[in-house]
DNA sequence: AATCAAACCAACCGCTATTTC
DNA sequence: TGAAATAGCGGTTGGTTTGAT
């Protein structure tokens, strides 16, 4: 048996409160209160309203210093930053709005707000694109201009071919460098090699691997989790989780800072801060600095796999690993 | 001017948490 | 101590308004 209903449906008025409601409403609470107790409140004052909804009334619309519509932009930032953090914890986040209310902030976010936020995303991702099939077109149109000093392979990453290429700069001494993406030691020496600045590829598109380091490296660091048993320290096999379209990812990601979604853990590696990418094509450098936007923000709070939450299954680390790679592991040398 | 769809928002519903007896 | 009453919360509904065709 459920529970008794909070008073007789059949003779409580529903639907929009009449201006006569109101004032009888407000009038009585101002003067007497709610006595807390909202069921018996609209006997007394003769309203044929069920208590909650007297309540939600006075809550929501007639309560003194409501303010309704017209949020600006900070509120709308509170809002954001606390949705991405808590949820839809919608009373939480009107306590940090005066004068607003968990309905109003809930039916903003629902109508208004959150197109806002994804239509942004929608318009950042489409002019990504465009500038995505641009430069390839144009590498297309006119390879011979866009022939670098590295011609091992394709400028772009395929299924077949995921090595980065790339010339660096390192105190006015130019070498050529090599990772291969399927091989995570590689992309991880990618990534720890602090001398690496600047790196172009195909010596027309240029990015600076140090953010990429910087952003990631601390991340990835937290995700290896070397397990150490009586028989040896292992690592998990996969120091990368969720790590099979990587590569792939990866590769846009440096070449035109595309933000994407990927599946569960990478989600993390995505749109952290900024990334500038510097286009040099012929007489003009064209540069671009995507920041983080919400939805990264948003993968990043409820990213599942960061750090400490992660299993994986233990693979023992190889014998000869090098000094360097041990730093790296987080695993100290015998 | 009429129609339709989308957007908006007040109010409702059902559930859980807390308080009261 | 436990059941009932009440408060509070978040999701959903449905009526109204607005804008496009």
């Amino acid at each position: 048996m459920g529970r008794a209903p909070c008073c007789d449906k059949t003779y409580v008025k529903k639907g929009p409160w009449s201006p006569e409601e109101d004032t009888k409403l407000k009038t009585y609470i101002e003067k007497h209160g709610t006595g807390s107790n909202w069921i018996s409140l609209p006997q007394k004052i003769g309203l044929k309203r069920c208590g909650k909804s007297c309540r939600l009334r006075w809550l929501n619309y007639l309560r003194p210093n409501i303010k309704h519509g017209g949020f600006s932009e900070e509120e709308d930032n509170v809002i954001c930053s606390l949705y991405l953090s808590i949820g839809s914890r919608w009373s939480i986040i009107a306590a940090q709005l005066p004068g607003r209310t968990d309905n109003d902030i809930k039916n903003y976010w629902n109508t208004r707000l959150r197109k806002k936020l994804t239509g942004k995303q929608r318009k950042d991702q489409q002019a990504q694109a465009r500038r995505v099939s641009n430069l390839k077109q144009e590498i297309k149109s006119e390879p011979e201009y866009f022939a670098g000093v590295i011609t091992q392979t394709s400028y772009w990453p395929s299924e077949h071919n995921n090595y980065m290429h790339m010339q660096v700069t390192n105190n006015h001494n130019v070498s050529n460098q090599h990772y291969d993406l399927n091989n995570q030691t590689s992309f991880w020496n990618l990534l720890l090699n602090k001398d690496t600045v600047t790196a172009t590829f195909n010596s027309q598109v240029t990015c600076d691997v140090s953010l990429l380091q910087e952003q990631i490296y601390p991340i990835t660091m937290n995700m290896i989790n070397p397990i150490n048993s009586g028989s040896g320290t292992y690592l998990p096999s996969n120091i990368f989780p969720g790590f099979e379209n990587f590569p792939n990812d990866l590769s846009e990601q440096v070449c035109v800072n595309q933000p994407q979604q990927v599946d569960g853990s990478m989600q993390g590696f995505y749109g952290i801060g900024s990334l500038d990418i510097t286009i040099n094509n012929g007489s003009t450098n064209t540069t671009s600095t995507e920041s983080t936007n919400w939805e990264d923000m948003n993968s990043l709070v409820y990213s599942p796999n960061l750090a400490s939450d992660y299993e994986g299954y233990p693979q023992e680390i190889p014998q000869d690993i090098t000094f360097e790679e041990s730093r790296y592991f987080g695993i100290p040398m015998q």
